[in-house]
RNA sequence: GCCCGAAUGGCGGAAUGGCAGACGCGGAGGCCUCAAAAGCCUCUACUCGCAAGGGUGUGUGGGUUCGAGUCCCACUUCGGGCACCA
């Protein structure tokens, strides 16, 4: 489209011009009010694809608007470059990873700079920097000596395909790798674990205390997954020494009990099975080792199905209530990993007990009466306790307590918390990540690297092979090193840590981004933490905002972070993704939209403009066939203000009439409207507010009077600042054009709205008559109830409506509205 | 299955219990022009009517209220999250 200016080479030099003059660089010692504006940090997969476009659109307009309002903000990027598709692109090419993410980081930060978006690009951090890798393993070493960081065998997800371990949010729900397509299967390996699980009722309680949406926050909640229940156990009744401990959440069912399961991982198991079980027991381990959690875990009632899934022990343990015996079997459907591994079954309030004991001829016992009426199987509601010893006539509430009084007073048990939430495996089996700084010795075990010989960089001429095993370990000369302790042969761990680590506290090394002997000054990163807004895809709601979470609070807790506070983010606002054709637009499904396209024709401007304008801020953007037209009609837009502030077709007189005081009112109550609008992220509505102000100046000041030069003055500086932290070049270059060039449109103040403005002469007054709008009466805003009552009511309108009824009853809400009931 | 969120013109959307459809896209007509592009102006929920004017209308069915797109209950559809967590 024909623009009235040169787009290119105005939007390039104030990016040249913002960029030359540090407009937005901040020390960390400046004395305006801090404000810290961040959006997460990016994996660099090349050109910035429109999804970044509106995280930085949004987050921009944040550091700009912040400015105006007189804050110091802090507006740091960063690259979260270490990752598995860098590394598959170099097997393929027989390159180096560093390669392949050096180059796409530089194409993501030119097609970031050109979208005009600002930064304090002394602060950038890239996490598979050198200088950034020491602190992420100084982290980690202050992790294992306070004893946050453990190595424990566990199963971890194995593609086949990829031959490598997977992390578990690469997993798809059917249990396939997210990218090769493949079956996930599961391998026992010794890994490295954060013990998150440490922190989970804080990370609970506090997630009340986030500004942040409330689906994220009920995620988080969900993910943690805290219940609260009843551990104890149940003797074998041959032998009453050993106990097989459970955990329930319905200790009130204990009379219901009928049978007792226990995982096939359950270290009980092998003393339970009898000799002529051994067979179909092995059967059933061997079946669950082979069979992938999710499937395992995938719900089933099939009886067939079932039957396979469930096997007899040969043993009986004692129903703690009853005092009679009940059987043990073994089956998948406990898993081995939640609380102990094994369960007090109750089919009659127990849906899959109750599949179970259908299955396996298992008697049901009811211990809440059902409801009238009541078909089905197990019944989880509340009622009256029957059948029940000393419940009986308890509702489930107090029961659950008599039952935990029952177990502790009698010390077969006690109340426990158990959660969902696992700790944390970041051992991953690749070559393009932060190492584990530890190395393995004979004689002194696991020792840390010392301090002083951090970094553990990896090799440049390792071979990636596709083998499944670490790349780092079929490299002989990092492998084999002495040890730090004794000097004698050791090895060095092979695995890296999980990129999620390197997310976790990027955020804190803006604050002080060159500290060389710990990842930053706490002094330094207290000016600025926690976070003040946070923006980012609501992917990210679970995983890197939990990790995030936990760090934080680690990392105070370590001595790292000592007097910070214990959440990073304050506010956090997700960003809706961008669909097209129904599904989200990524590089891995090929319709991506690149940017590049719109920077000549409607500028970065013009495109901005699109994002805040296309919906709420919140939604998913539909990319359709009507969205070019929708741009262009963005890039319209600032052609107009262009056109009224160069004055093209407009009259100048310098008497003011009575048309001015209209214009200076909408002017204000743009500003009002406008401020209101940026603090609530409601940036559709404030450019919707933008060009109504425009339309309304654009004819005034093409009326046949002319305009009235202060007013017209007033309107488009007005038009200009509140335009400026959304499309920030244009508005610029007018302002420069029209105040000088020693006057910057970015430094000046946001604007105040004059509030005698705000109000005007008369307001419109609706008359209904039982609800309808029957005539519209001008009438002073400051109209009296009884004014406002029998203006409404003389009206001809109105007393045409009544037909001759008189009012039973009259609603006046002067001046707004008044409502006549007949 | 459970938990969240959403549903408004041809389309994206606006409306904090008080004029439904702001703003934009698309569409129709007009001005300008030799013509086009660009720009500008008017109209544009549905429906009855020549018109003035009337009726209907925010997924469906109920309810609260003088008044409901907005609040409550039930349901339908779509989207997202969790899903043997004992």
């Amino acid at each position: 489209m024909a623009r009235p200016f040169d787009v290119v080479a105005l939007e390039k030099k104030w990016q040249d011009r913002w960029r030359r003059e540090g407009t937005y660089e901040v020390d960390n010692d400046d004395p305006r009010e801090r404000y810290y504006a961040l959006c997460m940090y990016p994996y660099p997969s090349g050109v910035a694809h429109q999804g970044h476009v509106r995280n930085y659109v949004f987050g921009d307009l944040v550091v700009r608007y912040q400015t105006m309002r007189g804050k110091a903000v802090l507006s740091p990027f960063g690259f979260d470059s270490f990752g598995l598709p860098a590394e598959n692109a170099a097997i393929k090419a027989h390159s180096h990873p560093r390669v392949f993410t050096d180059q796409r980081i530089e194409e993501l930060k030119a097609s970031v700079q050109e979208l005009g978006a600002v930064y304090d690009w002394r602060r950038e951090v890239r996490s598979h920097d050198p200088a950034y890798i020491r602190q992420s393993q100084f982290i980690f070493l202050k992790f294992l000596e306070a004893g946050l960081a453990y190595r424990a065998e566990a199963p971890v997800n194995w593609c086949p395909g990829c031959a490598t371990v997977l992390a578990n949010e690469q997993v798809t729900a059917d249990g396939t790798c997210d990218r090769s397509g493949d079956v996930v299967e599961r391998k026992n390996l010794e890994q490295w674990f954060f013990k998150i699980t440490d922190y989970a009722d804080e990370l609970l309680e506090q997630v009340d205390h986030l500004q942040w949406p409330e689906r994220v926050k009920t995620m988080q909640r969900n993910w943690i997954g805290r219940s609260e229940g009843v551990e104890f156990e149940l003797p074998l009744a041959e032998d009453p020494s050993v106990g097989l401990r459970v955990f329930t959440t319905r200790p009130d069912t204990g009379f219901g009990v009928t049978y007792a399961v226990v995982a096939p991982e359950h270290p009980l198991l092998e003393r339970l099975t009898t000799g002529d079980q051994r067979d179909a027991v092995a059967n059933l381990v061997e079946r669950a080792r082979h069979t992938s959690e999710v499937e395992r875990s995938a719900t089933t009632t099939d009886g067939a199905e079932l039957t396979k899934r469930g096997a007899f022990t040969g043993s009986y343990v004692v129903n703690t209530f009853t005092g009679e015996s009940v059987p043990v079997y073994v089956a998948d459907y406990v898993l081995g990993t939640y609380g102990t591994g094994a369960i007090m079954a109750v089919p009659a309030e127990d849906e899959r007990d109750y599949a179970f004991a259908q299955v396996h001829g298992l008697p049901v016992v009811r211990t809440v009466a059902t409801p009238e009426g009541f078909e089905g199987g197990a019944y989880a509601g509340d009622g009256v306790k029957i059948n029940s010893g000393f419940m009986d006539g308890l509702d489930v509430p107090a029961a659950k307590r008599a039952a935990l009084d029952f177990l502790v007073a009698n010390a077969h048990g006690e109340a426990k918390v158990n959660y969902r939430l696992r700790d944390w495996l970041v051992s991953r089996q690749r070559f393009w990540g932060c190492p584990i700084p530890v190395v393995y010795c004979d004689t002194d075990g696991i020792v840390p690297v010392p301090l002083d010989q951090l970094p553990v960089l990896a090799p440049d001429d390792v071979v990636m092979t596709s083998s499944g095993q670490s790349p780092l370990a079929t490299h002989e000369g990092f492998r084999n090193t002495t040890c730090p302790t004794c000097g004698g042969p050791a090895r060095r761990e092979a695995d890296t840590m999980d990129t999620f680590t390197d997310s976790s506290w990027y955020f804190l090394r803006f604050t002080d981004p060159t500290s060389t002997d710990r990842p930053f000054d706490p002094v330094q990163a207290a000016a600025w933490m926690p976070v003040d807004q946070y923006i980012g895809g609501v992917e990210h709601a679970i995983l890197h905002l939990l990790y995030a979470r936990f760090y934080m609070k680690a990392l105070v807790d370590v001595g790292i972070a000592p007097g910070l506070p214990r959440e990073p983010f304050t506010r956090l606002f997700t960003q809706g993704m961008i669909r097209m054709d129904g599904s989200k637009m990524s590089k891995s499904k090929g319709n991506l939209v690149a940017p590049g396209q719109y920077y000549t024709t409607v500028g970065a401007d013009g495109l901005r403009l699109f994002h805040l304008f296309v919906g709420p801020p919140a939604d998913d953007v539909d990319w359709t066939s009507q969205t070019d037209e929708v741009i262009d009609g963005c890039a319209r837009f600032l052609d107009r203000l262009w056109r009224l502030a160069t004055l093209d077709d407009i009259t100048l007189r310098q008497e003011g009439d009575e048309s001015d005081l209209a214009i200076r009112r909408a002017v204000h109550k743009t500003i009002a409207k406008v401020s209101d609008d940026y603090e609530r992220w409601s940036y559709n509505t404030a450019v919707a507010a933008l060009m109504e102000l425009l339309n309304t100046v654009g004819k005034w000041a093409r009326d046949a009077r002319g305009a009235h030069e202060d007013t017209l003055n007033e309107a488009i500086d007005t038009l200009l600042t509140l335009l400026a932290p959304m499309a920030p070049h244009m508005p610029a270059e007018l302002w420069e054009m029209r105040h000088g060039t020693s006057s910057h449109l970015h430094a000046q103040t946001w604007p105040t709205a004059d509030p005698a403005l705000l109000v005007d002469d008369t307001v419109t007054m609706v008359v209904q008559v039982n609800g309808k709008v029957r005539a519209r009466l001008e009438v002073s805003p400051d109209i009296s109830e009884a004014d406002a009552t029998a203006a409404a009511l003389a009206d001809p309108a109105v007393i045409a409506a009544l037909e001759g009824a008189s009012p039973t009853r009259v609603v006046s809400r002067p001046p707004r509205m008044v409502n006549i009931v007949p």
